[in-house]
DNA sequence: ATAATGTGCCTAATCGGTTAAGCAAGGCGG
DNA sequence: CCGCCTTGCTTAACCGATTAGGCACATTAT
């Protein structure tokens, strides 16, 4: 069954009156009398009049309606972050129409394509592969598209962003290791790729340091030369496993791993090497996943703002969406604070 | 700075032709020449134009989007079904317009009602409280809308659905645990409201199922009388620890409970009480989140086919969406078989 | 040679809501 | 009584893609 066709002019022809005059007594707008705006309203009511959005999208070339690609969902902290976005759309009456990317560039730029072609007013992107599109964001936000770029900050990109502040993440948890009084640091980090991103290189250098202020010596990082990218998981029990087995037994009092996943990995195979944590070795992790808290012995780690970071990228494409004809702002990088959550290992 | 309007028309003026001869040659429909053809895409391509897709929405009442709703996106469950959602979609080339209702079924609706104002062809629906909804749920499909259910079947509908199986959960559940020659189970529920909802009953009834093919008597059930929407793991905390308090200690050997998070705080009170997990009580659980496999000890439980049931939950909604002019097809109701994962808490 | 068919392109209406412009009636001041 | 403003409503033109229908010319069939 089709749905009937409820519009305007049917109550306009139902009243003997204008389209225009419906229009205006539905949107309170315009001069309407008292008695012909009460008449509309009741008849849209008895009729079951829905506005369409479509044809006043098209008309007033804004949607209400805002693109957001993700990397993907699985995960707590992109789960978070979009619940962050969507309490913040609402908010502002403001619809989401959500795409993953699956961590792929190309898909990325078709997916942004379409939702432009689709009317977005404007983009939050949590970019696969921020290098490669770079070139393509600048053209499109050449053109008067509005983005916010989500979790990592693009180079060189003339738009706002936001993320957890990773130098300050890296400084708590070096700082908490420090003064658990721990003296040899060891970063476990992940595959080459992922290494090179600016969000771990922070977390690295803000650990270093707090070592340094403590005048100890910079971490000994795990994970650069590996190809493939595995499980983070996997990699860092064999990493760890390997670089004890390698006669490291002595070497390190206290762990950084960059990744929950990681510290997870990092753990077993201290353990199996019969190293106890935190008796031996203090070991911090990175994002509070959900199985943090849960984990033997139940992780200490740095929580990220997740639904803040959503709800701040919500404001700050408002912010460009309702700029007024005053100067163009100025980029705003939003770098939001993290927090030591301290449990068992460490 | 505005996006200047590459639009039909424009390319039209270019060449000097109509904008039918344009849009012809865009779509490969219609009758064109070729060398027009091979000019109006050059053009298109020179002038960079993009299809306006609201514009086509409205003309053609289809907007190759897809409404989505769902309680929230906290949880590993809603996320993963939301993936196998997206990929179907994607596969069929629609997008997502998706809404979190947060639990509040008044929300629900309202947010309803603006995804079909927004002319989403179709609508995949986690309820957030079926019964109190139904009522509006029918009007809608009555005025031609599709619906596809997602997580639970809605009572007295005529619209299509896609859940686990919960009874074949529970009763792969309590068959485990009959099978680990466990004699006397106990079942572990949520507060009152939840206890109510049809997929906890069906996993209860599987259980006994399983436990009467084996002659043992049915389940003693923990949970009914609770007021209050507890989180779920302290619920089962307090509820087990009462329990055991109450002189239970000898009382059962096995627990089933119909969520993973109350197998958290049961297997915290067992464990506080002396009791070893799985020695002297097994314990199942229901979900697989993602804290069960580094739950200590990692626990035994059933996984939902999370991916599967979005990707079947777009599957019926473009059956029903391409349905040809043949007799109205018959209401699905899906039940997808979860899957026993053992681990060590059994 | 004439009719039938096909090709290549165009005009105009449509989807439904919005908005500039304007018209007629009533009120008011001068 | 005339000019001017206000009120209440209308007409028509958008927004951009789609589509029914049609016209002129070329090709083929009869």
């Amino acid at each position: 069954m089709r749905r009937k066709t409820v519009d305007m002019d049917a109550i306009a022809k139902e009243l003997g009156c204008s389209k225009t005059t419906v229009h205006y007594a539905l949107r309170n707008t315009g001069r309407v009398s008292d008695g012909m705006r009460q008449r509309v309203l009741e008849a849209a009511e008895g009729l079951g009049y829905r506005p369409n959005l479509i044809a006043r999208s098209l008309r007033a070339q804004r949607s209400a309606t805002l693109g957001v690609v993700v990397i993907g969902l699985a995960s707590s902290y992109y789960a978070h972050v979009l619940e962050g976005i969507d309490t913040a759309a609402q908010q502002h009456e403001h619809s989401m129409l959500l795409v993953c990317s699956y961590g792929d560039p190309v898909k990325e730029r078709e997916h942004i394509r379409l939702l432009l072609d689709k009317g977005v007013d404007g983009l939050i992107v949590m970019p696969a592969d921020p290098e490669a599109n770079s070139e393509f964001y600048t053209r499109l936000t050449d053109e008067g598209t509005q983005f916010v770029f989500v979790d990592r900050h693009v180079p060189g990109m003339n738009a706002d962003s936001v993320a957890t502040d990773n130098l300050m993440g890296g400084y708590l948890a070096g700082r908490h290791l420090v003064q658990s009084g721990r003296k040899r640091v060891l970063v476990v980090t992940t595959t080459s790729r992922e290494r090179r991103s600016t969000s771990v290189q922070a977390r690295l250098n803000g650990c270093n340091q707090a070592l340094q202020e403590a005048g100890l010596e910079a971490a000994l990082v795990l994970g650069p030369n590996v190809p493939d990218r595995f499980p983070d998981e996997q990699f860092a029990y064999q990493a760890v496993r390997e670089h004890l087995l390698a006669g490291a037994a002595g070497g390190f009092d206290g762990v950084f791993a960059v990744h929950d996943g990681l510290a997870y990995g990092t753990i077993e195979a201290l353990t199996e090497a019969g190293l106890r944590v935190p008796e031996d070795v203090s070991v911090v992790g990175f994002d509070d996943q959900d199985p943090s808290a849960y984990f033997h012995p139940p992780l200490t780690t740095i929580r990220q703002p997740t639904r803040e970071i959503g709800g701040e990228a919500v404001r700050l494409l408002f912010r460009r969406l309702e700029e007024g004809d005053g100067a163009p702002l100025p980029r705003q990088r939003l770098s939001l604070e993290p927090a030591l959550v301290v449990r068992k290992s460490s």
